[in-house]
RNA sequence: UGCCUCGUGGUGUAACUGGCAACACGUCUGACUCUGGAUCAGAAGAGUCCAGGUUCGAGCCCUGGCGAGGCAGCCA
């Protein structure tokens, strides 16, 4: 465990671990798991909870069960079942052979329904859906029990076999707890345990037509699978009483109970600049605002994933935001933070221009190229060097050049030198423009005693520019993107208006940008630094004649900090 | 006129279970630099929602307010 010096302070869930641990509370085992719904993709949201609860299982040398949590046959599907695998072992995590569903006790959920029927706990209404609905009251009003609540176990038992043999149509019967319709908890108003849905399941086909709701379903099956740390959102702490009511009436022995599976409740991860609603993102996804559920600006993670991010700042950014029970909004910014912090350190740096401007250098030899070395990662030596052709013709960032500077750019102007980038020291002579005035190419002289970008007499320069030779550069798209919602809270807007109206128009850009010719062997999922510009990887939309990149996230950039400012 | 949970710098999370609030991000300085990146050094910023109470002493305990979120699917 963690003995040692630092001791990083405990979040309230290994509190309780550790303490449970120390009292041998379920024999020292822990075991948590991850249940997540298959009708959507998994998000950062879901992030939170993977890391929470196979990192607690890691840190106390427990397991993490995956277990899809597959009630509802009508929303769910195999598709969601099969990125959400993807997803969670992308992320680092293991459920070895412990992948189960609730689907899989479907036989031993109906036997148990049958015995709180016989316990006399649980009867078949036949209220329609409004009329439960209607009878149920309101969270001040109490509810009133339904005529059919007292119906003999005899006839209960009956019932709900026909129920479970296709008897009866949709919507005309379920079967309900026996509790308490004046209960000030609303979820202890005799809550539907199974509802009949003539409907096919994604694993278990036409066997049943009849399902048990998540109330019904989730205990049980943490109780089934030995489950004892059961870690979910703060909106099912309204459910804990129900959960253990269930669990009250199913187990009898004593000694099995000391140590039943209890459930933790942590507030959910939300972001400012996105909506995390599995609904919402589905609207987003089906009414074309984004091209899919990976779409780079999505907070999925298979969104995540195609912008760029790695597992390991995903991990990172779950474990520092902590877990707690009160509401929380985190910075987008500080996501990008530790992504920004892991691909420092890995990514492989390449210079590119985006927005080019042609630089002819006029006392460079026509036709020579020269190949100049270049470090790799200034971060980690190990990662070696490579070379970058120059030549006469040129490309530079237009943002690197100003006619007519204010004070503090340090970039390229005329009659002023700046350095380019493992290359030579150029001076800008004269500016060339076009029948509308605007700046075409700047012709500039290099010093040749500069070569690698430092001159013999020691003369400093203040800028040093990205740069790519004309003749060498590969083309490529470059889709920058920018935060999909313009507001901070998306879920702000006017009277008659939705989240939708808070769409960034700008969130995605598409340019051609000029890359230095080592990216010719990038593949789909390569990431890299351009220098001065930001993070990029190599989209799956790639092919071998055309090059697609994202922009994962810019460089932090302190000169567009000032001149926002002023 | 119900129940549950929560309320600590701008944002998160802490405070050894009562000893005058710490860490990270952000912000602002400065140093360094062949990325206006990274790195390094420093500063500002809360007196812990409010009001009482217990105590030598309270962010931690008690009482009462106020505020926020959740709960009325045959969704999870």
């Amino acid at each position: 465990m963690n003995i040692e010096e630092p001791k990083k302070p405990l979040n309230f869930i290994e509190e309780i671990i550790e303490k449970d641990l120390k009292n041998k509370k379920h024999n020292g085992k822990i075991l948590t798991r991850f249940p997540p719904e298959p009708n959507g993709y998994l998000h950062i949201g879901h992030a939170k909870s993977i890391c929470l609860n196979f990192g607690m299982a890691q840190k106390y040398g427990g397991k993490c069960n995956l277990r899809f949590d597959d009630t509802n046959p009508v929303k769910e599907d195999v598709e969601y079942v099969d990125s959400i695998k993807e997803d969670i072992h992308w992320l680092g995590f293991d459920w070895e052979d412990r992948e189960f569903y609730a689907s899989d006790y479907f036989n031993q959920l109906y036997e148990w329904a049958k015995l709180l029927i016989k316990k006399g706990v649980a009867y078949v209404d036949d209220h329609s859906a409004d009329e439960v609905s209607a009878t149920r009251g309101t969270p001040t009003l109490p509810g009133q029990e339904s005529p059919f609540r007292k119906r003999s176990v005899e006839e209960n038992l009956d019932l709900f076999e026909k129920m479970k043999n296709g008897d009866f149509p949709d919507g005309t019967k379920v079967l309900r707890a026996k509790i308490d319709m004046a209960s000030p908890n609303m979820h202890m108003r005799d809550p539907v345990m199974y509802r009949i849905k003539h409907a096919s399941h994604h694993r278990t086909g036409d066997v049943w037509c009849i399902y048990p709701m998540y109330d019904f379903a989730h205990g049980q099956s943490d109780f089934i699978e030995g489950i004892t740390h059961s870690l979910c959102t703060l909106e099912f702490e309204v459910h804990r009483p129900l959960y253990d009511w269930f669990l009250d009436h199913i187990i009898d022995s004593p000694e099995v109970n000391r140590s039943r599976t209890h459930q933790f409740e942590f507030a959910r991860l939300n972001l400012n600049y996105t909506v995390m609603s599995k609904r919402l993102l589905l609207q987003l996804v089906r009414d074309g605002h984004v091209n899919g559920w990976d779409d780079p600006r999505m907070p999925t993670i298979s969104g995540l994933r195609r912008r760029g991010f790695t597992p390991e700042a995903i991990r990172d950014f779950a474990d520092r935001v902590g877990v707690a029970k009160r509401e929380n909004v985190i910075d987008v910014d500080f996501l990008e933070h530790c992504l920004r912090e892991d691909l420092n350190k890995r990514a492989h740096r390449i210079m590119g221009v985006l927005n080019p401007l042609k630089v002819v250098i006029e006392n460079y030899p026509e036709g020579e190229t020269d190949e100049l070395e270049a470090i790799n990662n200034p971060e980690d030596d190990t990662m070696g060097t490579r070379n970058v052709p120059f030549s006469k013709v040129l490309y530079i960032e237009q943002e690197d050049f100003m006619e007519d500077p204010p004070k503090k750019f340090f970039r390229l102007a005329p009659g002023r030198e700046v350095r380019l980038r493992y290359a030579y020291f150029i001076t800008c002579k004269e500016v060339i423009k076009d029948k509308e005035g605007n700046i075409s190419e700047i012709i500039c002289t290099y010093d040749p005693a500069s070569r690698g970008g430092n001159s013999p007499d020691g003369r400093k320069v203040k800028g040093t520019l990205h740069w790519v030779s004309a003749q060498h550069a590969v083309k490529a798209e470059v889709r920058l993107y920018d935060r999909l919602f313009v507001k901070e809270d998306p879920y702000e807007y006017k009277e008659g208006e939705n989240f939708l109206s808070n769409l960034n128009p700008e969130s995605l850009k598409t340019t051609e940008g000029y890359i230095e010719p080592s990216v010719k062997s990038a593949q789909p999922g390569d990431k890299f630094q351009f220098e001065r510009l930001g993070y990029f990887c190599v989209d799956p939309d790639s092919t071998p004649d055309k090059l697609v990149i994202n922009r994962t996230v810019t460089l932090k950039d302190s000169w567009a900090k000032m001149t926002n400012k002023s």
